[in-house]
DNA sequence: AATAGTACCAACCGCCCATTG
DNA sequence: TCAATGGGCGGTTGGTACTAT
């Protein structure tokens, strides 16, 4: 006996979400503050969608306190420190970096610091310099010679970087020791706990962030605000 | 200008695990 | 205790933009 499928898939929309989407699902989430059951968030936001892509579009790409942008050095730097930790648990190692999703630091280590690391000899999944055999010894000379995307200078930055980074691991792990590393980043909230000082700043920026996007977005008419739209697709 | 190759990233898929009845 | 369920997670794919030939 197999397991159900998260939801039936039949008529339901796939591919990139439209503004309009976007819209239906924030409106919902704005008006409903938490969700216990994303997989009820659809047929409420009126979406023929499942319900975790809901939830998928709402941590990667719709979340008010979603950091954007390219990723920083010293991000980068944590990201290789954590990773040689923690292995390939994003969501983990994204729970230390508030606004960046598991996905994005996924992407961003898969697009580029894997690359990095392997210009630099290392491993990227031991952090370990790898083992060269003749064969990709000569491959290397030939792509290093023909690479110009990390420039030697920066290679050398990013030894003189990892060395660094190496010896705080030390005093990470100190640190670790007195935090808990298993603290993990939410992104669910609820107006009404908006008592709590983080939620309220929370709540603050989504309005901030909210009014930023109203400016910004030329919300056409097909955009109901919720409680005006009493009735949903059957 | 056309085509091929590459990089990037949003989104999906399927498995795992905690929770629930 | 166990099966069903739903959320979370990591791996992978597919589309698009950019670059090289």
């Amino acid at each position: 006996m197999g397991r159900k499928p998260c939801c039936d898939k039949v008529g339901l929309k796939r591919g990139p979400w439209t503004i309009e989407e976007d819209c239906k699902l924030m409106n919902f989430i704005f008006n409903n503050g938490t969700f216990p059951c994303w997989r009820n968030v659809p047929k409420l936001a009126g979406l023929l969608r499942c319900g975790k892509s809901c939830r998928l579009r709402w941590i990667n790409y719709l979340r008010p306190d979603l950091k954007r942008g390219s990723f920083t050095e010293s991000e980068e730097d944590e990201i290789i420190l954590l990773h040689s930790r923690l292995g390939n648990r994003w969501s983990k190692i994204a729970s230390h970096f508030p606004g960046r999703t598991d996905n994005e630091i996924k992407n961003h280590w898969n697009t580029k610091i894997k690359k990095k690391l392997k210009q630099l000899g290392l491993d990227p999944v031991t952090h370990k310099p790898v083992e060269k055999t003749d064969g990709n010894k000569k491959q290397e000379e030939r792509s290093e010679t023909k690479s110009e995307d990390v420039p030697c200078k920066e290679v050398e930055e990013i030894r003189v970087t990892l060395n660094e980074t190496n010896d705080l691991l030390k005093d990470y792990e100190m640190l670790c020791g007195s935090f808990d590393l298993d603290y993990s980043y939410t992104s669910s909230f609820s107006m009404e706990e908006s008592n709590n000082p983080l939620m309220a700043q929370e709540e603050n920026s989504l309005k901030q962030w909210v009014d930023c996007v109203d400016s910004l977005l030329s919300w056409d008419d097909n955009f109901i605000p919720l409680q005006e739209e009493n009735s949903f697709p059957p």
